[in-house]
DNA sequence: TTAATTTGACCGGG
DNA sequence: CCCGGTCAAATTAA
């Protein structure tokens, strides 16, 4: 690997590695789950545009604000958290993950399939912006309203060299994707199947459909219409990226999943911070068993509180 | 008939 | 008020 393409990459690791030791230091002491996650958030940010770019070949990255480890305080009081769920809500917003990466079409061949990131995106919006040449796309997860997952992104096309796009992610995917899902049911136990929890959220028409579990034609689709045909001219993608997918409740309160072989006793509603960045078919997470309960965008917990209390 | 995309309206921040 | 981002009704694709 060239010496210009390593040194962001060694950078990305190093902060990677640095935030996890600060998280490490803290884990004795009383620290608040705001804070907690703040730091969980920039590490996997690290650890994600390390294995992007090492995926792909592509390199860049800017946005991020650099992250002032005085932020982050132990002392940082829980009952701050009581009283400004909805600040907090903003404050997700602006620490949400970003990042963005280039990428350059395959200019051969356009037989080629519709681009695929291994996640599946939804077109929500297209936009004239100032001064570019072109449009700016806007996805949004598809799994946004069935499973709450926040992740966007943006894609536009380059002026210069129409060839290249560039793409910004904003925030990670908290959703389990189709393939994941059929994996996780796969492998667990028919008693824990029966367990799992479905809520029907009444407060939200456009999410009464609730949560399915069966696979559904299309589910497995990646679609990103607005490149009807290109590649990458890096190869890897597919099964290893898949195997990425998983992560849970990094950004958002939006996707919880409840194990009842955690104890929580203390903790009303604990946050599962997990990421499970595993190679094999195997994620701890996986085979525990666990439900799986909405909770809204704007943070409102949809679930009855009683249901929660059988799992932990 | 359902799901995805298109596209103008809408909204909030600067 | 302008601009970028999102919503949602209408339209098209599957």
């Amino acid at each position: 690997m060239e010496t210009s393409k390593k040194r962001p990459l060694i950078n990305e690791l190093t902060q990677g590695k640095e935030l996890t030791n600060q998280l490490k230091d803290y884990l004795d002491k009383p620290m608040s789950a705001e804070a907690c996650e703040f730091l969980v958030e920039k590490i996997l940010s690290s650890y994600e545009k390390a294995l992007s770019m090492l995926n792909r070949g592509i390199v860049f990255d800017e946005s991020q604000t650099p992250l002032s480890f005085g932020e982050i305080s132990p002392t940082t009081d829980v009952s701050d958290l009581a009283d400004s769920d909805s600040k907090n809500v903003f404050k997700k917003r602006k620490t949400m993950a970003k990042w963005s990466e280039q990428v350059k079409v395959c200019s051969g061949t356009m037989v080629e399939g519709p681009l695929s990131d291994g996640y599946s995106w939804r077109k929500y919006g297209q936009k004239d912006i100032l001064g570019a040449n072109h449009p700016r796309a806007y996805y949004r997860c598809t799994h946004r309203h069935v499973q709450g997952c926040l992740a966007t992104k943006q894609v536009q096309r380059s002026d210069e060299d129409s060839s290249v796009f560039e793409i910004t992610y904003r925030g990670r995917h908290t959703c389990m994707q189709a393939t994941q899902l059929s994996k996780a049911l796969e492998k667990t136990p028919k008693q824990e199947q029966e367990n799992i929890h479905v809520e029907k959220p009444t407060q939200k028409t456009h999410m009464e459909r609730g949560f399915s579990f069966k696979s559904s034609k299309g589910m497995n689709t990646c679609e990103d219409g607005l490149f009807p045909s290109f590649k990458f001219d890096s190869t890897p993608i597919e099964t290893e990226k898949l195997e990425n997918l998983f992560y849970l409740g990094c950004d958002s309160t939006a996707f919880i999943a409840f194990n009842h072989n955690l104890h929580n006793s203390d903790s009303d509603v604990s946050e599962m911070m997990n990421s499970t960045p595993n190679s094999g078919s195997n994620s701890p997470m996986m085979d525990m068993g666990f439900s799986l309960d909405y909770v809204d965008f704007d943070g409102d917990i949809l679930f009855d509180i009683t249901d929660l209390e059988k799992f932990v």
